[in-house]
RNA sequence: UCCUGAGUAGCUCAAUGGCAGAGCAUUCGGCUGUUAACCGAAGGGUUGUAGGUUCGAGUCCUACCUCAGGAGCCA
């Protein structure tokens, strides 16, 4: 440990300096930027909550304390003491004038922190993430992610749902259809990452009434776009009792709690990433709903007048081009509801009205993000269920004890999914889900 | 897997087939209100890899590698 003049202060975090307004405070943090004018030096430092800048003339502090301060290095950890003081000038309405520095550990002058205040490349970055993450942009994007996951949990907690999480290693694909990552289980047998609970929080469902489950999934799709990871955050609630109605009530009113609770806590990070908020003030249930058919009609009419470049065929699935255009008709989350089942999931309830139609619905994010949740009423028949499995092609024994479910006491059931990644990405405005999550596994990335 | 694009100084990028450069960062010097501070100077290069065309290749051709954006699939 390096040491120079110290004094002492009240502890304190650059967050709540407001309350400390001429007080002599200690700061533990870092040297996030160095200016200086002569007998004059312009430190900014970081602490994880924020960032404030101090004032050091040189004629007001030792000359330990100036030439220390002046030749540190950016990142270098401190403890600085200082008397907080009101400025128009600076950004936060603070300023510090330090009198005090106790140097923790300097950064080398050969190994300068390699993340400049100018912009640098994705490879780079991503290749620096362990460093990435002290930038105040990335720093305000991971506070609002932490509190994104609080109300996505909260609100079930208080409502009455009850946290059932699942195996993360399962016997087999879930769904029979995306690709797994595989792995060795004791030599017979193979295990697989889950790439949902769903299954399983069925069965708890039955048990427990309203339930949920939090925590990572995984797909081994080399899917390369801005909405894609390999490994990601679901929280996934089901319910017992509930039809497609309920669930779509569910999601609109889950949605805006999570948004209000973002507007409510986070007005200052927002500014930071450099979000327009007005865009989530506007977040409130009822969302839009519009089924399959009316979405196929607005994307036909959209077609015809020249505003998208390919014809949606009716009975297709929609393209993220698709999903894009639709989500842009409207100021809050779309819900698209009653997909063909031909392209749907074998669990998806089929429509009473018409059988060819799921009780299904997609959640469309505006500004383009797309899917952010994606729903259904399970199919609550037992022969009706097995006949499904077969049709997908799927190995009766190993969903024996789903159909179980079935046999005991069915009862019309239903939840979600919902991507925290691609709401972060939403909700922050982000330009692609590697920097909603602390360390993005892609695929071609899995340092650091 | 397919389509498109990009790899040049630590970083971000320039360079008609003809001497490989700038800004930032680093080091040194100057400046008492800077806001990605500014001004001056210095150091810093096997142009992704391997071949080929050419008097001459960062530049053109072939293959490969890496990364990015998109499609498909999905949350």
């Amino acid at each position: 440990m390096e040491t120079s003049v110290t004094t002492t202060g009240t502890i304190a975090t650059i967050a709540t300096l407001a309350a400390h307004e001429g007080e002599t405070v200690t700061l533990r943090g870092w040297l996030y930027n160095l200016r200086a004018s002569g007998k004059l030096l312009f430190p900014i430092f970081r602490d994880g909550t924020g960032t404030i800048q101090g004032i050091v003339p040189k004629a007001a502090v030792s000359e330990e304390l100036f030439e220390t301060l002046k030749n540190l290095t950016l990142e270098s950890s401190v403890k600085v003491t200082g008397k907080v003081r009101a400025d128009s000038r600076a950004p936060s309405g603070f300023e510090l004038d330090v009198q005090g520095l106790e140097v923790v550990q300097r950064v080398a002058d050969e190994t300068p922190f390699p993340i400049s205040l100018k912009e640098h490349g994705v490879d780079f970055l991503m290749e620096h993430r362990h460093l990435w993450v002290r930038t105040p942009r990335q720093s305000a994007i991971l506070r609002v992610r932490a509190t994104i996951m609080r109300a996505a949990a909260e609100y079930f907690d208080n409502n009455g749902f009850t946290r059932t999480d699942p195996p993360i290693l399962t016997p087999n694909a879930c769904e029979g259809t995306s690709e797994l990552f595989e792995m060795d289980y004791f030599g017979d047998d193979k295990a697989y990452l889950t790439q949902s609970g769903q299954l399983y929080i069925e069965a708890t469902a039955l048990a427990l009434g309203k339930v949920y489950s939090f925590g990572p999934t995984f797909r081994a799709e080399k899917s390369k776009t801005r909405r894609h990871l390999t490994e990601f955050w679901m929280v996934e609630p089901e319910m017992a009792f509930a039809e497609l109605e309920d669930i779509l009530q569910l999601a609109e009113n889950y949605l805006s709690y999570i948004v209000a609770e973002v507007l409510k806590k986070h007005q200052a990070d927002l500014k930071v990433i450099g979000r327009d908020v007005s865009k989530l003030e506007t977040i409130k249930a009822p969302f839009p709903r519009i089924s399959y058919d009316e979405a196929h009609a607005m994307l036909a009419d959209a077609f015809a007048k020249g505003l998208i470049e390919n014809e949606h065929k009716d009975g297709d699935d929609f393209g993220s081009p698709d999903e894009t255009y639709i989500s842009n008709q409207f100021d809050r989350p779309v819900m698209v509801h009653r997909y063909p089942a031909a392209f749907k999931a074998f669990y998806m309830q089929p429509d009473p009205q018409d059988p060819t139609k799921a009780l299904c619905v997609d959640v469309l994010a505006p500004e383009g993000y797309g899917e952010i949740i994606g729903g259904s009423q399970r199919v609550d028949s037992y022969d009706l269920l097995k006949s499904r499995i077969e049709e997908h092609g799927l190995p009766l024994d190993a969903f024996q004890w789903y159909l179980d479910l079935r046999k005991y006491g069915s009862v019309p059931h239903g939840g979600f999914g919902m991507g925290i990644e691609r709401v972060v990405a939403w909700i922050c405005g982000l330009d692609h889900v590697r920097e909603t999550i602390p360390f993005a596994r892609t695929l071609n990335r899995i340092y650091p």
